[in-house]
This record gives structure tokens, sequence and C-alpha cells, in this order.
DNA sequence: GCTTGACCCCGTAGTTGCTACAGGGTGCAT
DNA sequence: ATGCACCCTGTAGCAACTACGGGGTCAAGC
């Protein structure tokens, strides 16, 4: 398999694929005698679980630890247990503080009425917290 | 004011207040005898929109453009309206995806039972899509 | 008068996770 | 032989900072 069809296989960019190989996330493939990148399975199902757990929003570190447990199948899972709790956890926060952040736009916007900018509520609210009704 | 009180009064790093100058987010300030950076109150202020403006996650370009009209008093007030509700939407849209996103997380958390990498349901849900409930 | 420490200056490079070139080589069909 | 799709490398760009190196300034204390 040539790049270009892992590319299609998995939906990564190819330039993706390729910055992740320079960054040590796959491994380098064998080559052609053209020079061509040559893949095959492994690195097709190695790359599914790195778009997987980018897409779930695990940084490149994350995914680098849990690679390594799956390379590793003796080791204790619960590592794995703790990285994905963790990142859960984050999540959850930043579904809550852009919560509080949705209410105060809300709250910003709705007070337009249109007229001029020395007027506007929008921009009255931007320049002073104390309009806030909450910490954000 | 010296940059370290303005830092100080609107808790904002020294290097973001010169990196702001640089972009010409904030105006070059007159200097001392010793090439001190020197504030008065309109800087502040300034600066104090801009902060509110990037906690409520606006854009600096976004930001130029609310700057912009604050700075024209006579302008229309609805372009800020639409730099607001647009920014609301993408908040909005933000939301939404990280809330899928923490379903399918905790779906894939909640099956860790412990044990070895070569059972883990966490690894194994990381490398199949076809495990997951709805798109992310 | 000299040191100490807090503060300030500038310019550049690093961060994250890609993406986009520029400038070239390969392989196959027409 | 000419066109085209595909591949290669290396480097630079993006957003919005943050950190660092190597220096200057200033007031207080000995």
């Amino acid at each position: 398999m040539k790049i270009g069809e892992l590319s299609r296989a998995t939906g990564t960019n190819i330039e993706t694929i390729r910055y992740y190989e320079r960054i040590g996330l796959l491994p380098a493939p064998h080559r052609t005698a053209a020079n061509y990148r040559s893949y095959c399975e492994p690195h097709r199902a190695r790359l599914t679980f790195v778009r997987h757990s980018r897409d779930l929003g695990f940084t490149i570190d994350e995914i680098r630890s849990l690679l390594d447990l799956s390379d590793d199948p003796g080791r204790d899972c619960s590592e794995a247990d703790r990285i994905a709790s963790r990142h859960l956890e984050q999540v959850e926060d930043k579904i809550a503080q852009l919560t509080r952040l949705r209410d105060e736009l809300t709250r910003i916007v709705g007070r337009c009425r249109g007229g001029v900018a020395a007027d506007c509520r929008v921009i009255e609210a931007l320049g002073d917290h104390r309009h806030c009704k909450s910490a954000h």
C-alpha cells in the first residue's frame, strides 16, 4: 500500500502521515526501489488507532502512551484507563467552561438593539467585566 | 504606569502585552527617559477589553474588528452584533461536539475492568471506530 | 561607591498539531 | 516524448502566546 492509498483508507492527509512518522508516532515503513513508502495492514491499524484517538481529543503524547501500552500486551491496563479518565475529566471541564461562556455571550448578544457603536451594549459589555454575571 | 503595573492591573502576562503591541492590537505607549513603556488609563481600558474578549473566546482578528468599531463611535453597531452572534454559534457547535465526544469517552472508560493491556477494552475501542455509537 | 535585587528592554525560538509550499523524481499511458 | 498522477525531502506557516538569552535601569542598603 502506497501512502496515497493509506491516506484514503484512513481519511488522513498524506502530509499528516509523514508528520506522524517524523515525530515517531508511526514506524517508518519499508521503501520500494523508487524510495516510495510501502505500508501494510499493521500500519493501517495503528494509524486508525491514532486518528480515532485524535478525533476523541487525546493529545499526541497521550496517544504515544496508549500505543506503548497496546504494544506491550502484558502490561497493566489501568494506565490506559487513567489516561482516558483524565481526558474525560478535561472534556467535561471544557464543556462546563464553554457553557458558562455561552451563557455570557447570549446575555451580551441579546442586549444589542442596533444603533451606533457609541451606544453599543456588545462593545460596552466587552470593555467591562463587571457586566458579567459569572466567572469565565 | 509601567508595564509590570499594567500587567498586574489587568491580569495579563508582560510578554503578552508586548506581543499585543507588536501585532498592533494595542498602540505603542510613550517611553520614559530610560526607554520604559509608560501607560495610562485608556491603555488599561483597551487591554481590559482585549483580555475580556479573549476570555470569551474571540480571536485576535475578531477583537481587531471590535476595537475598530469602538474606536469609531459613529459606526453602525450591527457588525459587533454579527461578530458576537457568529462566535456564539461557534461556541454552541463546539459544546455539541464535545458533548458527543464526552458520551463516547464515557462509554469507553466505563468498559475497563482492569487486567492486562491485551484485553483492555479502552485500547480495543480506540483501535476500532466500529465500537462507536455516534459520529465524532 | 558599590552591590543586590527588582524591574525593564529587545529579538528570537519554542509550543501543538498539523498544513502548505518549492523543487525535484517516478511510473504509466498516449 | 509528453503529459499526468503520484511520490520524495526540507522548510515555513498558522494561532496565540510563552520562554529565554543577554543586556540596561534604578532605588535601597552596606
